[in-house]
DNA sequence: CAAAAGCTGTACCAAAAATTTCAAACAAGC
DNA sequence: GCTTGTTTGAAATTTTTGGTACAGCTTTTG
């Protein structure tokens, strides 16, 4: 794995996080305004002074000092800071990769970063473009329903997954690991339903289980594992492998979360269409809360 | 074409589209001002007017006249619609991006991979070293109980951490969002509790009331969010942001996994003399499967 | 090729916004 | 309990900004 001595492009602190880093040298009111910008970033700080000021409860001086404070001259000068950093970030949302040469952080923190890394980069390189696509072809099928299931460590990346798909398209649901929790579901299951099973090493006979049992039914078995392969997949379909050693005496599953939210976003975005509106109707739901 | 009224939830047509269909009308000047603005939309029109017509090549009334004609009664609101057209479009997922490229498969992947790298390295440089350490320390005190919980989709991850750490560690458990589910067991919560929050924008009201409800009785309070800060900061003792953008209508929550994956293993290195055995007992637990 | 109609910019004004001043309220220290 | 230093907001001040009137120019049209 070569370090990327290359690209020099780093991507300035946001605003917002230096003011969370100096937010305890602030005074009562000064945190006030930080609070309220923060709650609203950026938007809350390109009304006016007046505006602003009220929103946070305080005075129009209490935010001029605030904004000096932060080291702008004035207030038109931290609007026009936080329009550019606004439009940068709208612009490209494509990430700059950053360098991590200051390994000013948690030594710890940091060599666990730069292997999680590493695992996504192989992970990518594995995967074959053609199983990618075709998951998401599978996934994407709305008279197909999706179920998910994981193990005990995998179980909550596959509700990650559920809880985001079922937003999308409808018959999406998440059948637990468990036998007797699963066993009464399985009657249900027919040839047009897909699994798709998380399931790293310790692999989880209930698992396995699950997808044998739904594979004999003519489901078809999408499977999300490490590279030594669930026993899973000799019933599924399509496999797709993440590379998962850590520094840790744990597996991570970084490299499994990115293929599911590779793959949340790939369907996201082929069902737009119909997905559209149903994320406006959960939208619409969720701001009726009284 | 004109007349939907067959769709159910039309969202408002964006100025810039109107634009686009008046443009025939408008005179040459205005024709200047209007590609002004589209070129750079909405982002040009959110300076000054004589900002706005120097770099359009006009005089100021005929920016004033240009947003009159548009039906704004002056400049400021004009300014203001363009604000909250801007605002709704960057706070949902929604219309982040109209599916209109076609990039396809693994290229998809391989760009999401890099974009969610990017976030990574931006977390891990962005996390105050003395923070994750004083969350270890605290998740690594065996008095304290520790308790997960996390909104609609950062549930799964309170979830992962939870399934991990109650391995290493007694005590550990998993607070359903819900208040419904935690009204009665609030009262259990005391000084030595300690309760750790996961929350990302659309903050979620009831995860706030939880930690709110938590801190008034004295929990200490360790918050996982974005870099916009959940309203939780403002109770929380810790506050370990993560960057989330990604190149899709979801955000990513891969900067959360790995924090949370780091945390769990720099406790289970802390912790070891007493987490080994517990993990040894859980595999024997497991292998006596018949 | 005039006369009318429509555009556009200069100059000025009014309004609103940002900034500064200053005194009151408050907290910490002696 | 006084003093000193901070913090804060009301009001005054200054600067900037949006808006308007009007005259010159361009284009259209009879």
């Amino acid at each position: 794995m070569k370090s990327d001595s290359s690209v020099p492009h780093v991507d300035p602190p946001s605003l917002a996080e230096r003011i969370r880093l100096e937010m305890d040298s602030f005074t009562p009111s000064e945190k006030r305004a930080a609070h309220m910008l923060l709650s609203h970033y950026p938007f809350a700080g390109l009304d006016t002074v007046a505006e602003f000021a009220s929103r946070a409860g305080i005075s129009a001086p209490s935010v001029l000092r605030f904004v000096t404070r932060l080291g702008f001259s004035g207030f038109p000068e931290f609007q026009k800071h936080l329009r550019e950093e606004l439009e940068a970030q709208l612009l490209s949302p494509l990430a700059k990769a950053s360098p991590s040469d200051k390994t000013h952080g948690a030594p710890a923190l940091a060599s666990f970063a730069e292997s999680v890394i590493g695992n996504l980069r192989a992970t990518v390189e594995n995967i074959a473009p053609a199983e990618f696509d075709a998951v998401v072809e599978l996934l994407s099928d709305q008279r197909r329903p999706i179920h998910f299931t994981g193990g005990r460590f995998t179980g909550a990346l596959a509700r990650y997954a559920e809880s985001h798909l079922r937003i999308v398209r409808s018959h999406v649901d998440y059948i637990e690991g468990q036998p007797v929790l699963w066993r009464d579901r399985m009657i249900e299951i027919g040839k047009k339903d897909v699994i798709v099973a998380f399931d790293i090493r310790r692999y989880q006979e209930d698992v396995t289980a699950l997808c044998e049992a739904g594979a004999k039914q003519g489901a078809t078995v999408i499977l999300l594992t490490d590279p030594w392969l669930s026993p899973i997949a000799r019933v599924a379909r399509h496999v797709l492998p993440a590379h998962i050693v850590a520094p840790s005496n744990w597996d991570s599953s970084a490299g499994l979360l990115l293929i599911t939210e590779a793959l949340v976003a790939a369907v996201t975005k082929r069902l737009w269409e119909t997905a559209k509106p149903r994320m406006e109707a959960v939208e619409r739901l969720r701001n009726e809360k009284p």
